[in-house]
DNA sequence: GTGCGAAATTATCTTTTGTTAATCATATCT
DNA sequence: AGATATGATTAACAAAAGATAATTTCGCAC
């Protein structure tokens, strides 16, 4: 039994009330996926509409630019859900590569059967509600830092945040995610170090 | 009868083929606000669970950073939805000051009602999906932005897409929104002036 | 351990942005 | 209309970021 299923029926056990014993129509229609580091899920121009669960691992969302340079437009990990978004909302050939950065197992099911599945079992709704709202203040606060702080501040912010995970990924895509260039980013650690420690 | 009640009944028959005969519940609970330009819908520190729909106008999200600077985080107009999303979400008193760029009409309704409403109308629950994924796919469309693209190619992106929206609104909300400031706005505006037109 | 390749740092130079303050333009109010 | 406040532009300088290339460090395979 995956750790996935159990902290998902739990979660729908708070949210909605569901007991665990009532959930297998939907994790019936779930399937384990292994990824080796670097591994793609997802390719540019896939049209499946597959979601999934990060069970263990890192994945990294990013785009290849016109000029060839590749920009990370976020990082997901244990217990977040990755998904072609522009795939799954708007049914648009994915225009993001998702990629594995560790050793990854993922809980997948297809977006198609999960409708299907919500159309026989509303009460697993609140469940998709969760963690769309959950993405939605995760964007936002993503955005909030960007708009609010320089890049200096944005790292510090992160390192404060997630230490963690910055700490299991290389710079250069913590660079790209914050919107600067792997150079720029070795410069501000530099000053940091030079400066106050904190 | 107000437009925005048709266009919601429209989608909401679109989405989940409910008959807008049958939309009474939903909309018997919601209210008219008015504010004018300027007018604030919702100030910071403000735990009220507000949602509301925009019939008419700009509304406009900001915070006041620790230096006393103003840093916008987004526009929302016609027929979108505007809310205190951390207290929508997260329960927390509001960060951010909701004002009216414009005269402004909306359509409110208080967010535990609406939940009232969706428990006893499942019927009705396709809307808040389609919302939030709409929200969802605008923000990551905005962070996609912010990763891939320089301040100056971030206004023309944005000229492009939504002329109408900026030319309704001061350039130095502009300049926040695109995480930069309005005197370096104006030196990309020169910029694009001086060299091709488009 | 050695060697190899990827990642990070450093250096140099150019471009852009931030900051502050002054000026210019434009609404708005009385 | 005239006065006033707000927004936009310009100027001047400091600070930071981008680009490119060289160098160093690090992780991993052999």
């Amino acid at each position: 039994m995956t750790g996935s299923v159990t902290i998902l029926q739990q979660l729908l056990f708070d949210l909605a009330g569901v007991l665990p014993a009532n959930t297998a129509p939907l994790f019936a229609m779930t399937r384990q996926v292994k990824l080796d580091a670097n591994g793609i899920y997802i390719r540019e121009g896939d049209r499946e509409r597959r979601l999934a669960f990060i069970e263990q691992g890192i994945m990294r969302a990013y785009m290849v630019k016109p000029n060839g340079d590749e920009a990370t437009l976020f990082l997901r990990w244990e217990n977040q859900f990755i998904a072609s978004h522009e795939t799954i909302i708007q049914r648009k050939p994915s225009r993001f590569i998702y990629r594995a950065l560790e050793p990854t197992t993922l809980m997948e099911i297809d977006y198609d059967v999960l409708e299907d599945v919500l159309k026989t079992h509303p009460e697993y709704e609140p469940l998709r509600n969760f963690f769309l709202m959950r993405m939605l203040s995760e964007s936002l606060a993503m955005i909030e830092s960007f708009v609010t702080l320089s890049p200096e501040e944005r790292y510090r912010s992160l390192l404060a945040e997630r230490f963690n995970i910055v700490n299991r990924v290389p710079d250069k895509y913590i660079a790209s995610m914050l919107g600067i260039t792997p150079v720029s980013l070795s410069r501000i650690r530099k000053r940091m170090h030079a400066k106050g420690k904190s």
